[in-house]
DNA sequence: CATCGTTCGATTGTTGGACAATTGGGCAGG
DNA sequence: CCTGCCCAATTGTCCAACAATCGAACGATG
């Protein structure tokens, strides 16, 4: 006869694992403040330290996180805590363009077709900012990468859709930075980018999904484009550049 | 005038953060050992309690693994270690079963037309034992989502697309389980679903990409089919089951 | 009355040293 | 070759403390 390996687990993950399982099923609610480390110490009947083990992997996951001040509360981990992990992660296992692409041409425009049928009139104006700035910045000769990216990731929240959001988020952190390698080579590469958002915004105010999600396409599509006439390798790994959101987690 | 923020982090962090950041630019590879505890202790210049707090935090993540029972070595995060965490942040989002169809009817059918592009002999024989137990076990009135999930992530696997793969597994551990809830409403879901199974197989097997690709869509609109029939909402949020996957991860 | 400095309690960040448990390897004995 | 044993290395856990920082309360100052 055989046995199952026993998993003797160390008591700081048993901590972690406690606490997280009393937040997946409620009993801990975002917004919660968790005892003092010496409370929860007391509680659970071991030492401080062993607690602290236990919470920094919770801290990480962004099941907690610490207020300005001191004291633990709950939190819930959102796009920020996932989608730049997510996108490390793939950098590491050098994952190529081709694969990105593969998987940005079916989210992006389906992004852009749900953004179309969701579009309230804030977010259209908040979309029309980005592209006057990005507009402005190709004009300029500033850099507008960042503007790209933040383009696509509000069309993405317009959706509504959380879980397209999210996908879209780690593909897109690695995608469109992989774009500025392609600017010095391709001169109007800018250009026809804007061009292309200008297309998707008004599209977007009209409520038109179809045009919507075409205009997405082709913007797609000239990206990969735009790869190939660079001379760049789409089966090459895409590197990781370091363009982490300053923004806020939706706190929820 | 006004300043920035200064981040004043702890040490702890900093720790991680450090050793994260060795990783990523390569100077720490997969495989390499750590030092121990009291050597990087010594080397930063604080406390091993510190560092220990510093080590969790990549240990959750995946950078940092514990063989069976000593050293820590560097390792690079694979699926295991992202999807699930997704699918919890998602489930804890409350995201709809609507949100999840959306995003699996992109992907799965492209996962099964790449598959179908990829697929090896080896990959084939492996598939054809999934469905082969699906079958055994629908005849026999076992449970077979675990089956059945494993033939989406199978699927995906032979796509060769580690995006596509990380994507949708995200997505299939919420939008599987989901239909557990589903069997008792529909007795014929079972046998429905691995005839679709079977389909999806022998098109794989001829490598026939459109036709793969359809029946996987078809597929998808069954289930969506079948969660409306049974009257459940499509809008309500999802629940999370513990389906953890007990395979191992890549290592690489 | 509004702003500022101070004090105090609570809590976290960090340190030092300590000990038990477990592991891998080497070594002798059957 | 297998077994049991000892040893060194390393991790898991504990204890006891101190410094730093924040919130709130309180009073002083203009």
């Amino acid at each position: 006869m055989t046995f199952t390996k026993l998993d003797i687990l160390p008591a700081y993950k048993l901590v972690s694992r406690t606490i997280e399982q009393h937040i997946l099923e409620g009993r801990l609610r975002p917004g919660d403040r968790l005892p003092s480390e010496p409370d929860l110490a007391a509680q659970f009947g071991i030492n401080r330290a062993t607690v602290r083990e236990g919470i920094r992997q919770l801290e990480q996951e962004g099941y907690l996180q610490r207020a300005a001040g001191r004291r633990l509360f709950v939190s819930l981990p959102g796009y920020n805590d996932l989608a730049p992990r997510a996108s490390r992660a793939l950098a590491l296992q050098q994952v190529s363009f081709r694969e990105l692409w593969d998987v940005a041409v079916l989210l992006e425009p389906q992004a852009a077709r749900q953004a179309a049928r969701q579009a309230t009139d804030t977010d259209i104006a908040a979309l029309e900012e980005n592209v006057v700035a990005t507009e402005r910045a190709v004009d300029t000769g500033q850099p507008y990468i960042r503007l790209d990216i933040d383009f696509h990731a509000m069309v993405a929240r317009i959706s509504r859709n959380r879980v397209l959001e999210l996908s879209r988020e780690a593909v897109g952190l690695l995608f469109f930075p992989a774009m500025e390698a392609l600017v010095p080579h391709l001169p109007q590469a800018g250009r026809r980018n804007v061009i292309g958002h200008r297309k998707i915004l008004e599209a977007i105010r009209r409520h038109d999904a179809d045009e919507a999600e075409l205009w997405m396409n082709k913007q797609m599509i000239d990206f990969r484009r735009g790869y190939e006439l660079a001379g760049l390798d789409m089966d090459a790994p895409v590197a990781w550049t370091e363009h982490a959101r300053s923004e806020e987690a939706p706190a929820q």
